[in-house]
DNA sequence: CATATCCATAGAAAACTCCTATATGTAAAA
DNA sequence: TTTTACATATAGGAGTTTTCTATGGATATG
C-alpha cells in the first residue's frame, strides 16, 4: 500500500472531495482521482463512493480512513519532537564517569545542567574507565569524564579537570606534623596502595620511578580496589596512603586526616572529556561538553605551563 | 517527510546496515544511502552514525525508528482488516425495515445470518418507509426491507416477500362466522384504520376505489398509528380493522379473532429490498442481499402471475 | 432545459526513483 | 604496514512515476 495514494486518499475524505481535497494539497484534481483509483486497485476494494456531487467513503473506505489519521497523527508527532529534539528543547543525554570525576566532579555539573535544561533526562553511570571505553564505543553512553589516558584516535579526548594526589596518615600519626616528605621515604610506613592498573597507582609508580624509587612490597598492608575503602583503612590506623584530594577533603578539613607535601612537588593527575569521535553528539551532549569544558579547562590549562 | 524514505530509513535501522537493508527491499544500496541522506536533509537532523563496519541510529534516528515502526505496523494491520473485510469475514451490516418487514420478516433472516456470519455486526433499524429512504441516501443504512412503492432511479428496488391484508374482527363479532364479505360492506362496521399514507390504507383504498367504494368517515372509529395498536383495538371490540396478517398470525390460530375473506379476493401487498443505487455494496450486505432474495423472490413470483 | 459543479479519462511534460559503475573509507588479516 | 574484504558515498543516465492540461460525462440546481 503506497504512502502517498494513502495520504490522497486521506484528505479526500477529510475534505469529503477529490477537489477540495486537491485545493488543500497543492494539486490538480485528476491526480488525485488517480492517485485513489490506484490505491483501490492495490487494494482490491472500493473505498469511496462516487456520488455526483460529493464523494463518501465505503465501509471499507471509513475503516481505512481510521487507520490513515492514525498514520499521519504519527508522523506529524514524529516531526514535532524531531524539531524539539534538533533546538535541543528535549532529549537524553547518557553521561558515564570513572570513580573520581563520576563521583566528584560531574554530580554537580550534572546538577546544573538539569536546572537549566529540565526536558533533558540525564543518566550517568560510574564504572571503570574500561567499561566507560566500551560503552561509549557501543554508543550506550555519549560523553564521558574519565581519568585513565586514552590513546585512540577513534575517540576524540580533551584534558579537563585536574585532580591532586595527596599523601595522607591518620591524625595522630607520628608524621602527622611533618610538612613535607621524601618520596622514598613512603617505604618506611605501612602503605596502602588502589590496584595495580588504577590510574591513581600509575600516577604514584610513575613519580617513584622518576625518583628511582621503587615501593618495597613489603610494606604495603593491602591493595585496595576503591577510594572510599582506602580512606577507611588509613582512618582506621592501617597506615598511609596516596588519595585524591577530592576524596578526602571533608576529613582534611575536619582534622581527621593529615596531609604530607611530597619532598618533589604536587602529584598532579587530569582527567579526560572524551567521546567517540564518528558519533554526531546529540543537541544535548553538545551542550553539556559545552558546560564540562567552561568549567574544567582553565584548570588544565595552567597545568601544561 | 517522505514515507518512502521513511520506509528505507527503518528497514537500514533493522537491518543495521545499508547493504543488507537493500538486499530485503529488493533495491541496491546506493538508492537507499540516497533515500536516507534525503531524509536526513529533510528532517535537518543526522539520523544515523556510519561507521566503517555498520551502522547505528542517533539518538533522533532511534526516536524516528520508533515512531516507524508504529507507523508500518499500523499499515500492516489496516490491511489485513481491509483483506478479512473484503473476504466477507467480518464487517458491520447496517440494516433497515419498515414496521411490518422489520418486524415479522427481517428478524428471522438476521437470526438465520448472524449464525451463518457470527463475525459480522448486524443493526437492524425499525423507522418509517421515508425515514429509512432518507436514511439510505445518508448512508446511514446500507440495505433495507420496506412496504411502501419507490420510484426513484436512486434507487436499486426489488420486490420481494408478499403480505396479505386481512379483514379482522372480534371473535364474538356478528360477522365472525360469515366466510366471505363485499368490500363496501366494511361501511356497515365500526372500522378502525391505520394513518392515512400508510402502505396498509393505501392498498386498501386502492382495492375500494377499484370497486367503486369509498370510506364512509362516520364509520371510522379511530385513526390508529401502529399495527399493534390496531389489533389490540380489535380485541378490545372497537370495531373490524384490515391488518397484515403477519401481525395477527398468532390470534387468528388462537381464536381470539376471526378473519374475513372480501369478495374480491386477497388484498396482496408486496415488501421492497432496496440500497442505493451508487453505494457499493459491502460484502457482508451482498451476502445478506442474497439470503433475502432466496428466501424472499419466489413468494413475489406468484404474485406476478 | 441550461448551467454550474464535480469526477473520470487521455496524453504529454516534468520529476523522481532506481540502477550501474566507481570512489572512498574502515576494520580485520597478512 | 600493507592487503583484503566489506561497507557506504557519489555521479550520471535509464526507466518509471507523478503531475499537469485538456476534455468528456454525470449530477444537482435555478
Amino acid at each position: 500500500m503506497d504512502m502517498r495514494r494513502l495520504e490522497v486518499f486521506y484528505h479526500v475524505v477529510e475534505e469529503g472531495g477529490f477537489t477540495r481535497a486537491a485545493t488543500v494539497m497543492n494539486l490538480t484534481q485528476p491526480t488525485l482521482s488517480a492517485a485513489v483509483r490506484q490505491l483501490e486497485d492495490d487494494l482490491g476494494t472500493q473505498l469511496l463512493n462516487r456520488l455526483g456531487r460529493e464523494v463518501s467513503p465505503t465501509s471499507a473506505g471509513r475503516l481505512l480512513h481510521g487507520y490513515a489519521r492514525r498514520i499521519f497523527a504519527l508522523r506529524k508527532k514524529a516531526i514535532a519532537e524531531l524539531t524539539s529534539l534538533r533546538t535541543g528543547d528535549q532529549g537524553e543525554l547518557l553521561l558515564g564517569g570513572s570513580t573520581i570525576p563520576g563521583t566528584y566532579i560531574l554530580p554537580r555539573l550534572v546538577a546544573d545542567f538539569s536546572r537549566q535544561h529540565a526536558q533533558i533526562r540525564v543518566s550517568l553511570q560510574l564504572a571503570a574507565t574500561a567499561t566507560i571505553v566500551n560503552d561509549l564505543r557501543q554508543q550506550r553512553l555519549e560523553l564521558a569524564l574519565i581519568g585513565g589516558e586514552i590513546n585512540d584516535r577513534a575517540f576524540e579526548v580533551i584534558p579537563c579537570f585536574s585532580d591532586e594526589l595527596v599523601v595522607i596518615v591518620p591524625f595522630d600519626h607520628q608524621w602527622s606534623t611533618g610538612a613535607s616528605i621524601a618520596e622514598q621515604e613512603l617505604n618506611n610506613v605501612p602503605l596502602l596502595l588502589r590496584e595495580r592498573g588504577s590510574a591513581s597507582r600509575k600516577v604514584l609508580e610513575a613519580r617513584l620511578e622518576s625518583r628511582g624509587v621503587s615501593l618495597d612490597p613489603e610494606n604495603m598492608v593491602a591493595e585496595v580496589g576503591g577510594n572510599e575503602a582506602l580512606k577507611q583503612g588509613v582512618l582506621a590506623g592501617l597506615g598511609a596512603a596516596v588519595i585524591s584530594r577530592m576524596a578526602v577533603a571533608g576529613e582534611l578539613q575536619r582534622g581527621e586526616l593529615a596531609e604530607l607535601q611530597l619532598a618533589g612537588g604536587p602529584l598532579q593527575r587530569r582527567f579526560y572529556l572524551l567521546h567517540a569521535r564518528r558519533v554526531k553528539l546529540s543537541v544535548a551532549a553538545e551542550r553539556f561538553k559545552s558546560l564540562v569544558l567552561s568549567r574544567g579547562r582553565t584548570a588544565v590549562d595552567s597545568l601544561d605551563k
